[in-house]
RNA sequence: UGGGGCGUAGCCAAGCGGUAAGGCAACGGGUUUUGAUCCCGUCAUGCGCAGGUUCGAUCCCUGCCGCCCCAGCCA
C-alpha cells in the first residue's frame, strides 16, 4: 500500500538544456577542462518554493550529468533577514528531493576573513574607497536610469586613509549608515551596478554563523564570485536579473588575487500561474495567517508541495518538463498535477473511500453475513499487495453517485437501474427512504449473487461502476481537499494579494469512511482513492486510528465537463 | 531619450541556412469492474512586424513593435 523510496529516488534529473548543450561544447573544444563544479546558493532568509527546485533540478543536474561537483553554498552576507530555521529546512528539503551536495554545507560567512583581505587589496590598488555620503546621498549620486551619477566627494581619498578607516569601521568605530565601502569604477555607466556600487557596509548586528566577530559585510555582489572562486565554481548558474550584475561579478575577478576564474551563467526563473513565489509574500500569507504555515498543502514551497503530498521523482519530472531557457514565461499549474498524477498513477495503491456518504441497505444480503472480497492493490502492478474488502448488508456510496432519475448519460445508480459496486456485486435499487425535507436518506437495493467477476444473467452489463464502504467495517476519517490558493491567474497583479484568493482552497469532510486496511497506513502513505483523487496520508496530523488524509490532486474528470456542458 | 535581456500554437519548449521535435492543455475515437489509466487521431503553409541578402531564411542583415529586469548600505 505504500509508495517505497524507489519510487521517490529514481531517475537522475536533468533533461536536455541550453546550458547542458553550452557545457557539452566547451569540453568537446577543450574550452573547460576538469571538473564541471556548480552550487546552489540560497539565502538563508526564507523557505524554499517551487522556483528553487527548477534551479536546485539544474544545477545538482548539470553536476550530476558530467560527473563533477554541486555545492549547497548558504549566502548569507546579510544577518538582518536570515535565521537558522531556514538554513535546517533548507537543507532538509535539497535532500527530500532527492539531491546530496558535495562535501560539506558552505557558508558565504566562511570567506569573511578573506574577502575582508580582498577588500583592502582593492584599496590598495585605488580600486576601492570610504564614503561617508549618507544613504540618502548615494542614491541622489547614483544618478537615474537615464541621467549619468556624480562622482562622491569622497570618491578621491587617498587610499592609506581608506585603509585606516575600513578597519575602523571594522572594529566597530562607525555607526550603521556612516560609511561605507565602493568600489571605485564608473559614476556614468549606463548599468547602474557600475556606479560605484556599495561593496561592504556596517552592520551591527550578531550573525548567525560568524556572531559578533564582524560589524562590516560584504553585499551580495562582493561575495559572491570570490566565493565561487574560492570554491572552484566553474559554471555560476544564477536567475536572468543578475544578468546585469555580471559585469561586475567579472570586474571584481578580474581585479582581485583570486585562485580561479568562475563564469556566470543565467536562466528564466520559472513562473507558475495561480500562485506566487516571491518570499516576501510567501511570509505574509504565514504571518497573516491566511495559511496554517510555511509548509500548509497549499504553499509552493517544497515543504508545502510535500505535505500536499507530491513526490520528489514528480518535482524532478516537472522541471524536466518545463525545461530551461532564458526566455522567461508562466507554466501553467496544470503541467505540475500532470507530473503527480503520472507518478502516483503508476506508484499509487489504489483504495476506497466515501467522502460524501449515503446508506445503502441491500435488502438481500443476511443481515450480520460478512463477505470478504479481494481487490487488486494496482489495476496493472501485480507487485503491490491485495486487499481484503468485507462487503456486508449496509455500505456507504456517495451521494453524487445515486439519483432517483437520471438520462442515460449517468452512468450511476439510478432508481430502478443497475450498477456495479467496485470489485463486488451489481445492485439494483428498488426504494429509497427520505426525511422531513424530502432528502434521500437511504437507498433499498437488491444484489445479484452472480455478477461477482461475470455479468449478470440477463446479459446487460451495467454502465457504471461505483465504489462503497462497509457500514460496519470501514473507518472513519478525515479528509482535507486542497484546491488552488488563488483564484487568479497572476496574484501579483492584484491591489492586494488577498483579493486574489480561492474561498474554497480547503474543504474539510470529517466524516469520511475508508476502507479497513487504509486506518492503519503510516504518514505520507500515497494512495488513489478510486474515481476520486489521488491522496496521502498528512505528515503531521494523521495516526493510526485516527486518520487524516489530504488530497493530493483530482482525478481527471471528463464527467464534470461533460455535465458542465449540459448544465 | 540609459543599460541588459526576451519574442516559435492557449502554456512550456526544440530548432543554429535545406522546407516547424516533444510535452502540457484542448478536441475526436477505441479499450476498460476507476467517467481514471492506456491506445489511436486532430491541433503553427506558420516562427512579433516590415524590408533586405540567398536557389532557399525561424535561423544571416537592417529598421520597427511588444514584454521583462536594473536607480537597496537586499539577494
Amino acid at each position: 500500500m505504500s509508495v517505497d523510496d524507489s519510487h521517490e529516488h529514481g531517475q537522475p534529473a536533468g533533461g536536455s538544456n541550453f546550458l547542458r548543450n553550452l557545457i557539452a561544447e566547451q569540453i568537446a573544444s577543450g574550452e573547460h577542462t576538469g571538473a564541471v563544479v556548480t552550487r546552489f546558493p540560497p539565502e538563508p532568509n526564507g523557505y524554499l518554493h517551487i522556483g528553487h527546485a527548477a534551479s536546485i533540478c539544474l544545477n545538482f543536474g548539470l553536476a550530476e550529468y558530467f560527473e563533477g561537483a554541486c555545492r549547497l553554498r548558504f549566502d548569507d552576507t546579510n544577518p538582518d533577514a536570515e535565521d537558522q530555521e531556514y538554513i535546517d529546512s533548507i537543507q532538509a528539503d535539497i535532500r527530500w528531493l532527492g539531491f546530496e551536495w558535495d562535501g560539506e554545507v558552505r557558508y558565504t560567512s566562511q570567506y569573511f576573513a578573506t574577502l575582508y583581505d580582498y577588500a583592502l587589496h582593492l584599496i590598495a590598488a585605488g580600486l576601492a574607497y570610504v564614503d561617508e555620503l549618507s544613504p540618502d546621498e548615494i542614491r541622489e549620486y547614483r544618478g537615474t536610469l537615464t541621467e549619468p551619477g556624480k562622482d562622491s566627494p569622497y570618491r578621491d581619498r587617498d587610499p592609506a586613509e581608506s585603509k585606516a578607516m575600513f578597519e575602523a569601521m571594522a572594529r566597530g568605530e562607525y555607526a550603521e549608515g556612516t560609511a561605507c565601502l565602493r568600489a571605485r569604477i564608473d559614476m556614468a555607466a549606463g548599468n547602474i551596478n557600475l556606479r560605484d556600487p556599495v561593496i561592504y557596509r556596517i552592520r551591527n548586528k550578531a550573525h548567525h554563523q560568524t556572531g559578533d566577530t564582524w560589524c562590516v559585510y560584504p553585499s551580495y555582489d562582493f561575495a559572491h564570485g570570490q566565493s565561487d572562486a574560492i570554491e572552484g565554481v566553474t559554471h555560476s548558474i544564477c536567475t536572468l536579473e543578475f544578468e546585469d550584475h555580471r559585469p561586475l561579478y567579472n570586474w571584481l575577478l578580474e581585479h582581485l588575487p583570486v585562485p580561479a576564474q568562475p563564469v556566470q551563467y543565467e536562466f528564466a526563473r520559472v513562473n507558475l500561474n495561480y500562485t506566487i513565489t516571491s518570499k516576501r509574500k510567501l511570509r505574509r500569507l504565514v504571518e497573516e495567517q491566511i495559511v496554517d504555515g510555511w509548509d500548509d498543502p497549499r504553499m509552493p514551497t517544497i515543504s508545502g508541495i510535500r505535505r500536499r503530498g507530491y513526490t520528489p521523482a514528480s518535482i524532478r519530472a516537472f522541471c524536466d518538463m518545463v525545461g530551461v531557457s532564458r526566455s522567461g514565461g508562466t507554466v501553467d499549474a496544470a503541467m505540475l498535477e500532470h507530473a503527480i498524477r503520472d507518478d502516483l498513477n503508476k506508484n499509487a495503491a489504489r483504495a476506497m473511500c466515501v467522502m460524501d456518504p449515503l446508506k445503502v441497505v441491500i435488502t438481500n444480503w443476511p443481515a450480520g453475513h460478512v463477505e470478504t472480497l479481494t481487490a487488486r492493490g494496482h489495476p496493472d502492478r501485480d507487485d503491490m499487495p491485495e486487499r481484503d474488502l468485507p462487503l456486508t448488508r449496509e455500505v456507504y456510496i456517495e451521494k453524487a453517485d445515486f439519483r432517483e432519475a437520471a438520462n442515460k448519460k449517468y452512468k450511476r445508480l439510478v432508481l430502478g437501474k443497475k450498477v456495479r459496486l467496485r470489485n463486488a456485486y451489481v445492485i439494483e435499487a428498488h426504494d429509497v427512504v427520505k426525511n422531513e425535507a424530502g432528502e434521500v436518506v437511504e437507498v433499498h437495493c437488491t444484489y445479484d449473487p452472480d455478477t461477482l467477476g461475470d455479468n449478470p444473467a440477463d446479459g446487460v452489463k451495467p454502465k457504471g461502476v461505483i465504489h462503497w464502504v462497509s457500514a460496519s467495517h470501514g473507518k472513519q476519517a478525515l479528509v482535507r481537499v486542497y484546491d488552488r490558493l488563488f483564484a487568479v491567474e497572476n496574484p501579483s497583479r492584484e491591489d492586494d494579494l488577498l483579493d486574489g484568493l480561492n474561498p474554497f482552497s480547503l474543504q474539510i469532510h470529517p466524516g469520511c469512511w475508508i476502507e479497513p486496511g487504509l486506518a492503519d497506513v503510516a504518514a505520507e502513505t500515497r494512495v488513489q482513492f478510486e474515481r476520486t483523487g489521488y491522496f496521502v496520508a498528512d505528515r503531521y496530523d494523521h495516526a493510526a486510528g485516527a486518520p487524516v488524509f489530504n488530497r493530493v490532486v483530482a482525478l481527471r474528470d471528463t464527467w464534470a465537463k461533460i455535465e458542465q456542458r449540459g448544465a
